[in-house]
RNA sequence: GGCCCUAUCGUCUAGUGGUUAGGACAUGGCCUUCUCAAGGCCAGAACAUGAGUUCGAUUCUCAUUAGGGCUACCA
């Protein structure tokens, strides 16, 4: 890779997704290191759907995938000329029949059933399942047979071994005789995988396949394919896969698996890509909070793990709670509403004081919503939560009237953290800290946890704080 | 079943032919404190097993075990 960047020869890697439903948490990671070593050297990252199942096809996902990689910041540079492989079909059949006519490749009748036969047939007998040639020798040509009841497949060499270097996993070895004879083109006319991915990504001028861990085991049939068109093969880096906490592959039963649902839950997409790209890789400095920028400067494909890892959403957790702390209010606020909607915030002013004393208690952007109850004292309490420990109702009472009438000398300016601690601190101290700063804190909150009494004024403000004290006071006189 | 890949605390990982095997998340404790958080400090916690190479292996080799992937007219 270091001789292809002197002779100025740009890197080139691509992300290409089916558009089977949602962007898989699996895939972002894939598209995320892709993206990371193409721009990581000043190279180009790509989009390509691979669309030539149809019977997979799910409305609507291509948009999906286009929207999520937006909103991760992951723009393919090809981001207003996507390649869809549904409207390339001539073009792999075109290939497909080259290899014929080269006698690389061979047209295959046999049918369906007859080969599902073949192989329960293998599996009973305890011998690898493998297409058992039948056309491979037959020589038929393609205008013999009409469109629709045939399929190619590529002639695998029948002997000797196949070794290849994974930018990743080193030397990998396998042997051809296991190896089928790969269907390259379908019966209705579409390419499978092998022959798609091979024609694009040598059109595309990718330089470096990055792919998940499943493909490893295809690849001794792409670097077959690239040889019978006499292309250069790319270089390969075969990515651990992400694992669920059971060891499993990550699915629905596990919890969210689509990006959007990460989206929705209230994670941001810094949290999300640093936390992707601290699963396989890591910095020198073993630095875990890097944002993009310095993910992206210090990203390299030699420091990927080698095995899987189990994804640990407590970590991310956690990691989404640190960019949260970061963001002011006001950076915050616009995130939440475009997320959860203008009532979910209610009034922005007040919100935003919310914010700027309680986003430490946030987790998540939804996290709101928990913490504005705090300050909205909304429902009941029970009258007995204004008891500080052994303290009476009585004493309780008598504390509340105090820090209301000292409080009452503030103007509503003053009526902020610090002048609140500078004239309420001195009851507190005297008159015993819990037994004033509790039921005080009640009284604001309605709540056995909340931010401080001192907090919850400042936002809240000197009318409706000495309301509330208010209501906590006539509460213990009714008792 | 066959082939391929992988293997350090519960999790993500650092690291080395000789280290008190390091960090982060999580867990527990303490401090702070009106509660809950946040923050600070501390603790427990790992080289899968067995051979071999070596003066010495967590590190190199082999086997075993375990996990994963592939084995489709899916990608």
């Amino acid at each position: 890779m270091f001789l292809d960047l002197f002779f100025g020869k740009k890197i080139i890697t691509r992300f290409a997704p089916s558009p089977t439903g949602e962007l898989h948490i699996g895939g972002v990671r894939t598209a995320l290191f892709g993206f990371l070593f193409a721009k990581n050297q000043g190279g180009k990252f790509l989009l390509r759907i691979e669309d030539t199942d149809r019977e997979r096809f799910v409305d609507g996902s291509v948009e999906h995938i286009i929207e999520a990689l937006d909103w991760l910041g992951l723009i393919p540079d090809n981001r207003r000329n996507i390649m869809f492989q549904s409207k390339r079909l001539d073009i792999y059949k075109k290939y497909a029949f080259d290899l014929v006519k080269a006698g690389h490749a061979y047209v295959c009748v046999c049918d369906k059933e007859k080969l599902e036969y073949d192989r329960q047939r293998q599996i009973e007998e305890k011998k690898p399942p493998k297409y058992e040639g039948h056309c491979r020798n037959k020589n038929i040509k393609i205008g013999d047979i009409e469109d629709g009841d045939f399929v190619i497949r590529m002639k695998m060499p029948l002997s000797g071994k196949i070794k290849f270097n994974d930018l990743i996993r080193e030397d990998v070895e396998f042997d051809f005789s296991l190896l089928d004879d790969q269907i390259i083109l379908k019966s209705d006319g579409y390419p499978t995988y092998h022959l798609a991915s091979v024609v694009d990504d040598h059109e595309m001028g990718v330089t470096h396949v990055i792919r998940a861990d499943e493909w490893l085991a295809s690849t001794p049939k792409h670097i077959v394919l690239y040889g019978m068109f006499g292309w250069k093969i790319p270089f390969f880096a075969h990515l651990p896969m992400i694992l669920a906490p059971d060891k499993s592959k990550l699915s629905k039963r596990h919890g969210a698996t689509g990006v959007f649902e990460y989206k929705n839950l209230g994670y941001l997409p810094e949290a999300i890509i640093n936390f992707l790209a601290l699963l396989g890789w890591h910095s020198k400095e073993d630095k875990e909070i890097m944002n993009f920028k310095e993910i992206l400067k210090e990203f390299s494909l030699n420091r990927v793990q080698k095995g899987a890892a189990i994804f640990d959403i407590k970590k991310l957790n956690w990691m989404n709670s640190q960019y949260i702390k970061e963001k002011s209010g006001n950076e915050l606020l616009p995130l939440i509403e475009k997320l959860h909607g203008k009532e979910f915030i209610g009034n922005k002013n007040l919100a935003l004081k919310i914010l700027d004393i309680g986003k430490m208690r946030m987790e998540k952007l939804s996290d709101f919503k928990i913490l504005k109850e705090s300050f909205d004292m909304a429902g009941d309490y029970d009258i007995n939560l204004l008891k500080w420990k052994k303290d009476s109702l009585e004493n309780a009472q008598k504390n509340l009237k105090q820090c209301a009438e000292t409080l009452k000398i503030l103007l509503n300016h003053e009526f902020n953290q610090a002048n609140l601690e500078k004239i309420l601190m001195p009851i507190a101290d005297s008159q015993g800290r819990g037994e004033v700063l509790w039921p005080l804190r009640v009284a604001l909150s309605g709540k056995e946890k909340s931010p401080s009494p001192f907090e919850i004024m400042h936002v809240i403000g000197k009318e409706e704080a000495l309301c509330r004290i208010g209501i906590a006071i006539k509460k213990i006189s009714r008792e």
